[in-house]
DNA sequence: CGGAGCCTTGAACGGTTTCAAAAGTAGTGG
DNA sequence: CCACTACTTTTGAAACCGTTCAAGGCTCCG
């Protein structure tokens, strides 16, 4: 149900650009916007940075990464095609608290902040779709971190490997990632991703993973 | 300068309050609106009950509470005087997710949410306010997450009572209360406060918790 | 074909939790 | 005002889960 709504925010967005390009004329793209292509691995903006605008995903994959004291990385929030990134930056008016990294070949549309708040203000009801998204975020991100405290590996590994297939099945998830999304390490991924395929669960084949016993994987989740 | 902002939003609501009560004349308070006082303990509502409106601390401090599956307890959020509560799930038009409990006897005013979108309606300018608010408690949330993954448990207690005792002084915080809020237990905290008091960090007076090297207890609770 | 990044495995260590039991503290009602 | 009850604090010892480090093999892509 959020992304119908965010799909609704999307389409009268990009309806007020369409007007506003065509009214520019030959201009190809409205002043304010631009288009990016970024490779697997390149960053969209990074941490301490302050916001310009807001982002569009057309295609591809984005993961918000921050780095721990330790130095270790941690996968907060994943944004993919139709969806939008930096807002909470914008309108919390604080500089970026994580990085925006390319997870596969994506290609993002920037709008700038200026335009963003015209938009808003030419349609009062779309921060109300804002506080929407916004608060559903927020809510994945206070349960997190109680799944983060109170289960163990396991139950984390299942919970976001059923996430992250059920979600974004097309991305091919390495072991790292989900590490990173789950708040472990990549050998102990490894070896409950084994653990899991020798019960019957998950089935491996290189670095695909196909869930076999869906209902079981999501008790293995909720449980202890 | 959330406070400060959330000031304004609280002020600008509750003129329009005024407003709408003494056209009233003499009713007490305008219809969809109702104060509770709650003591400590009792709760305002519960997880996945379905939001009425929103609710206005004018005394006292309430903690959001969410029981993982192995049935231990955590703090996800706070809301003492001049803050509001319930916000979260009143705009993404979901159950709560959370059950509110008085951590001291506190004086609640809640308002339909009838009224709210009313009073949105008039001032659109508001829910910019509110975004901003929730955007920066979508920080708070996802950074906790990284801290409970990254670092070891004297960091993220260091981090609690800096955090706890500054922006919430006058609260007399319990071992529990803490461990509840940086994801820990009981006996944990214990030995953790003796061991930094035996280190002339902080000193503890029966229950009460006195910070004495503030810089050191935060270079703790950044590093490892 | 080469190199970077990802996967895999082993063994050892260490920090936290867990459980239990006792002492302290606060608040309640007779 | 005291006694009772419920909750919080405190401490010990044992167990365990997951991390860490390191080294080798694999895969994909240029």
């Amino acid at each position: 149900m959020l992304g119908v709504r965010k799909w609704q925010l999307m389409k009268e967005i990009f309806t007020f650009f369409g007007e506003k390009i065509e009214a520019d004329a030959q201009i190809e793209l409205a002043k304010g916007t631009s288009v990016r292509n970024l490779k697997r691995g390149e960053q969209l903006y990074c941490t301490g940075e302050i916001p310009t605008g807001l982002h569009f995903i057309r295609k591809g994959l984005i993961g918000l990464v921050v780095s721990g004291p330790t130095g270790n990385e941690y996968l907060i929030r994943l944004a993919k095609a139709d969806q939008y990134l930096g807002h909470r930056s914008l309108f919390a008016a604080e500089e970026h608290h994580a990085t925006a990294v390319a997870l596969e070949d994506t290609e993002v549309v920037s709008v700038s902040k200026a335009i963003v708040l015209r938009v808003i203000e030419t349609w009062p009801k779309i921060s109300l779709l804002l506080l929407e998204a916004v608060s559903k975020e927020l809510k994945q991100a206070e349960l997190g971190r109680v799944s983060l405290a109170d289960k163990n590996v396991t139950a984390r590994i299942a919970e976001s490997i059923l996430f992250l297939k059920t979600r974004y099945p097309e991305h091919q998830w390495t072991r790292r990632e989900i590490a990173e999304f789950c708040g472990s390490t990549t050998p102990t991924v490894i070896r409950t991703l084994a653990k899991l395929e020798a019960e019957g669960i998950i089935r491996q084949e290189g670095r695909i993973i196909e869930i076999l016993k869906r209902a079981t994987l999501l008790q293995l989740a909720e449980n202890l």
